[in-house]
DNA sequence: CTCACACCTAAGCTGAACTTATGCTCGATG
DNA sequence: CATCGAGCATAAGTTCAGCTTAGGTGTGAG
């Protein structure tokens, strides 16, 4: 019988790429791995890997195994998560990853509302890139992980994350008021129905305010640029959308915002509501849907983000 | 994440009953076997088993911890299944369990034919009553297994093992020619078309030979008359059916065959077709259906009773 | 050319998992 | 009712799989 935790390693090193990358990730040491891959390969009785200048690429015998790993692992994870559902009561430590504005958007309340309900459990909240959650969740780093993602961005299929929607809210242009761009008043509403290249025209050719290099937040703003027509010139790279309100307030460009971070009444700028949306969404490892402190958190984040919107706050109406 | 060795126990555990008989099945001591179910259930956190009398039984968790079990053995399965098929060439043992008379009829000619095709390969065959065939797939005994099923025999269903159906053949009444019971001649074609009930009434009183006792073959005798109205007075118990009709001959009562095993003029005999069917099937661990060894023995054996059905052989006519 | 990265292999060490030995409880049997 | 064996659990000893450490090879970047 193959071994589960080899195929585990094979796994990881399709994600990863290299064999030192899972070895770090799941603290062992180089050799180790190459040992135990070695073992699997001779048992598989095919060559699942090979040399590709100083790294390893899985053979297509290799990829075809790590389907039914993928497959293997899933269905472990159920065993798990029902078997804690048998268990009494929700509690222990519960890692959540969160993108950063989810942070201080969803995540209070969500917090809240576990306390509540489940005061046993121990939730540890860590700010991860959303690009990240998939290693952190397979790695056993996190449990659970706001992720967001956006239009123009194609969220890479991952077989081994499950996601439940939570939001979906849509993005909004900052300029500065009186810039005379898209100046209308300080709090527009929802937008004037224009196509992307409409709205996002007229800034064409001023500097932009865009997330850090490398996010998923960075792709989209430099995709809907040129989804409307023009390269965007970036001049500050900053993942807090208050710093992007305020840097836009000061004359330094456009910028964009999610509906969450659009406070009612910002001062010096306008927002303006495009047809390109965020979704908002609670990932965890596949298979582990019906785990009890999942599920409750998943509830709980549903729950906070129904209260966001219903109570008309700072992020204005959710979908 | 959960040991699948530990899952495997448990599952065997399920199927067999007792620690003791996991332990003989997998070359074990029961000790051993014990111990890892007790570290199993320590990290599953949930009682799996509890003591009843001098056993133990799962409990509803570890009951559906089997089901997980299954689902991922049977994934596993798959995995070495594709593994074989991209290994070069069709080659090695395989271990083929065959009920007796299949023993002399399907198996010779679809060894031939595996011979033929795939030299390489070391067909190992061993007569095993079908109620065993199951555990000796699990416990590696066996690769594939030639098996049959009647009406009136319910066929558990067995989520551990997978079947291809090869043959339905009727049943056949064999009585004593002059014995003026159901007289006709002596190899009556296919039956009057009667009921059960009509066809077997008539020998009601007379002494049965079946099958051996615990064999599905005697269930389907018993169940069969019972269906027809009466408790067969049981004189002799022989599984092969050659025996059987020279019993018959001898004027030592009446008895049921398998079409395959109704040659066609039997001296002394009356052969009547009853509306009663045997089928039978080629089984293997479930999952492993790709495996090609295991493929090209369904294929030997579905090519080896096409010939005998073609063939017009000994038989007669195959469905 | 040199260095560092990624991988592999060899050798030694540690702990998980097995066996052996023993005891306990339950149920069948005379 | 006493006895015995079947079945499971625990304790202690042993073995081997799988880890780390150490060292060697090939590759690509500077």
């Amino acid at each position: 019988m193959l071994d589960v935790r080899r195929l585990h390693l094979l796994r990881e090193l399709d994600r990863r790429g290299t064999i030192a990358a899972v070895a770090e990730a799941l603290t062992f040491t180089a050799s180790a791995v190459s040992q135990q891959l070695g073992v699997l390969e001779r048992e598989a009785g095919v060559p699942l890997l090979e040399r590709s200048g100083r790294r390893v690429v899985l053979t297509p015998a290799g990829r075809s195994l790590v389907v039914h790993a993928d497959a293997v692992l899933n269905r472990l994870e159920q065993a798990v998560a029902e078997l804690a559902g048998a268990r009494d009561g929700i509690g222990g430590p519960l890692r959540i990853g969160t993108y950063p504005s989810g942070g201080h958007t969803i995540v209070p309340g969500a917090l809240a509302e576990l306390a509540l309900r489940h005061p046993a459990l121990e939730p540890m909240v860590r700010e991860i890139d959303s690009a990240r959650v998939s290693d952190g969740l397979r790695a056993g780093e996190l449990d659970v992980a706001l992720v967001h993602d956006y239009d123009f961005v194609p969220a890479t299929p991952d077989t081994t994350v499950d996601e439940v929607p939570l939001l979906e809210e849509p993005m909004y242009l900052v300029t500065r008021a009186g810039s005379g761009a898209t100046d209308t008043d300080a709090t527009a509403g929802p937008g004037h129905g224009g196509t992307l290249a409409a709205l996002l025209g007229p800034c064409a050719d001023v500097p932009w305010i865009t997330a850090r290099d490398g996010t998923t937040g960075h792709a989209m703003a430099v995709r809907a640029c040129q989804a409307a027509g023009f390269q965007p010139r970036i001049r500050h790279q900053v993942n807090d959308f208050r710093t992007v309100l305020a840097l836009v307030a000061a004359g330094q460009g456009a910028g964009f915002v999610p509906e969450m971070a659009a406070v009612p009444n910002p001062a010096g700028v306008v927002l303006t509501e495009l047809p390109l949306f965020r979704r908002s969404k609670v990932a965890f490892r596949a298979g582990g849907g019906a785990h009890p402190a999942i599920a409750a958190f998943v509830a709980a984040a549903t729950a906070a983000v129904g209260r966001m919107a219903g109570a008309g706050g700072p992020a204005g109406s959710a979908r």
